[in-house]
DNA sequence: CTTATAAATAGTAATTATTACTATTTAGAT
DNA sequence: ATCTAAATAGTAATAATTACTATTTATAAG
C-alpha cells in the first residue's frame, strides 16, 4: 500500500483519543491539519485502517465509531450520555456449548454493557 | 395507547420469525396483509413495540434488525452469510470489577459472537 | 347510537450517514 | 526525469431513517 499523509493523520487522530469518535468528528479534526481533506478520504482510510488492523470499528447503535485501542477489550455504554468506555471484561464464553448446541464455530466475541456512568451519580446533599 | 391494526400486524410478523428481519422486510410482509400500509408506520410502530417491550431491536453493524424473541438471549453472527442466530450464552459478567474499576453501574449485557455457521462446513469427499 | 377529539395513518419530503464517481494529484518504481 | 497506478478532492448518488401534514379512526362521553 502506498504511503499517504492523509491516512497517517487519520490514524494518529483515532489513536490519540479514547472517545470513540465518529467519522465526522475525525473529519473535523483532520481538517485542522490538512485543510482541504475530503470526507470521502476519511471514510475510505478509516475502512483501510480497520482492514490492516490499525484501528477498530465499533457500531454504536446505527452509527460507526472508531477505536484506536488495539488491546483486546470490551465496551461499556452509558444509557444517559452515550459515552463509550473501554473495559477489560472476562470473555470466558463456553465455546463447547456454542459449537455443540448451535453447530457454530465462534471466532470473536463482542460485548457491550449498558448502564450508567459516573457522570450521573446523585449529588450528596453536601 | 390506542389500538391499531397496523401495529398488531407488525408485531405478529416480527414475533413469528427467527430471521431478525430489517424494517424493509417487515414492510414487504405487512403489505401482503394491509396493502397500503406505509413504511413510516412500520418504523414508528417498531419503535413503539420496542419501547413497550413487545419486540427487541438489535443492531447488525449499521442496520437495525428486529427480534421477536423475548427470552433473554444473545446472538451468533455468521461472518460468511450474515445470518444471526439466537443463543443462550452464559452472561456471568463480573459486575463488581466493572463497578469498582470503572465506576460504572451495569444494567444490561449484549453479546455478539462472530464466527462461521453450519451452512459453511467443508463437504466430505463422500 | 351520534358526536367529538386526540392519536394513528398514508403518502411524501427531508435528513443523515455512507458510498460511488471522476478528473486531478502524487508516491515511488524504473 | 519520467511513468503509472494508487490516492485524493470535490461532488453526486444511495440507503436507512425520520419528519411533516392532511386525512382517517379508535374510543370516550353524551
Amino acid at each position: 500500500m502506498r504511503y499517504s499523509e492523509q491516512r497517517e493523520v487519520i490514524k494518529n487522530i483515532v489513536r490519540s483519543t479514547k472517545t470513540h469518535p465518529s467519522a465526522d468528528w475525525i473529519y473535523i479534526e483532520a481538517k485542522k491539519i490538512i485543510n482541504n481533506i475530503s470526507l470521502g478520504t476519511v471514510y475510505r482510510n478509516l475502512k483501510t485502517l480497520a482492514k490492516t488492523g490499525d484501528i477498530r470499528i465499533i457500531y454504536d447503535n446505527d452509527q460507526a465509531k472508531y477505536d484506536g485501542n488495539l488491546d483486546g477489550h470490551q465496551h461499556l455504554k452509558c444509557l444517559k450520555c452515550g459515552r463509550i468506555i473501554d473495559a477489560n471484561v472476562d470473555t470466558n464464553i463456553d465455546r463447547n456449548s456454542i459449537i455443540n448446541e448451535h453447530d457454530f464455530n465462534p471466532q470473536e466475541v463482542e460485548i457491550f454493557i449498558f448502564g450508567k456512568c459516573n457522570n450521573h451519580k446523585k449529588r450528596s446533599t453536601k
